[in-house]
DNA sequence: CGAGTAGGTTCGTTTGTTGAACTGACAAGG
DNA sequence: CCTTGTCAGTTCAACAAACGAACCTACTCG
């Protein structure tokens, strides 16, 4: 009795999910946005059971996220790094950190960490919007519907 | 030996990890967001086994992003609604959409549900940008920074 | 009184997670 | 050449979680 896979389902959400529910996935790739490229950075870094970490690692670059790039060859070491598809995956980290950063935290406090500009030092404020009008993405505004050419 | 939890990390993804790794849990907020609100309902249109479903109704409730609001009295019976923690988590479904579209189907196919505006029937594309500036969340023009007043 | 419906709970089996111990390839020091 | 150390894992046994099926409770309708 395996877990229920999401992978092959036909709504972009699962498909996302089946990736976000591996347990450790996605803090494997805020330590990866943060710069971690190492089996033993992230270790040191989240405190993970190695053979989790593995697995991770195994399976985001079986999905195309990391790919393992030599740095030595005596002896032969990899590093991990993000390819395109797993970069672009930072929009949903930094969704769920704007999210986690207003709801997970008690009045009055904040997380000790936040999301700056490089250029200017002003704290990031991650919004979700349409691409083509700039419009704040009211769930009232939007509705579910077939793709005309699915 | 339980599974460990993030829920009182420093970081915000990581408490936002702690809700979406549970198994089912994004489906479900997705399903709420789709309008469903009852248990049967999620559990049709789920397909989630019924002690996993009442679980994660049973945490999502516990954590301020669902309430239990009643809709008979004899027999006494409830619906599942948002309320606005809930509401807020739209945005990282919204993420998750835009990069499994774009990521998790192969070239040429797509997903055959897509999110359309409601007045336009416009395709809507969801993208991550600063609130304050408008621009694109580039993540070389974004660091980690401590919070001044943490 | 019997069948049906809504919303669960209980249970035995199968997977997944955890931490500790172990492995293998090499490098450096004595 | 022998020990210690580092990096990147694998193996293992104990425990927790997910699975589907069966069961339970409180009601309604015919």
């Amino acid at each position: 009795m395996r877990r229920t896979r999401f992978d092959d389902a036909r709504c972009p959400v699962a498909r996302a999910t089946d990736l976000m529910g591996d347990w450790w996935t996605p803090l494997v790739l805020r330590d990866a946005f943060f710069g971690q490229r190492r089996f033993s950075g992230f270790q040191e870094s989240l405190d993970i059971p190695k053979a989790v970490l593995a697995a991770r690692l195994a399976r985001l670059c079986d999905e195309g996220m990391m790919e393992k790039v030599p740095y030595s060859e005596h002896p032969p070491r990899y590093e991990y790094h993000l390819t395109d598809k797993g970069r672009a995956f930072w929009d949903v980290l930094a969704a769920m950190w704007r999210w986690g950063t207003d709801w997970c935290w008690p009045e009055g406090e904040h997380p000790y960490l936040s999301l700056k500009s490089r250029a200017t030092g002003q704290i990031v404020h991650p919004i979700v919007v349409d691409e083509l009008t700039g419009e704040r993405l009211d769930l009232d505004a939007v509705r579910f519907g077939r793709t005309s050419t699915g």
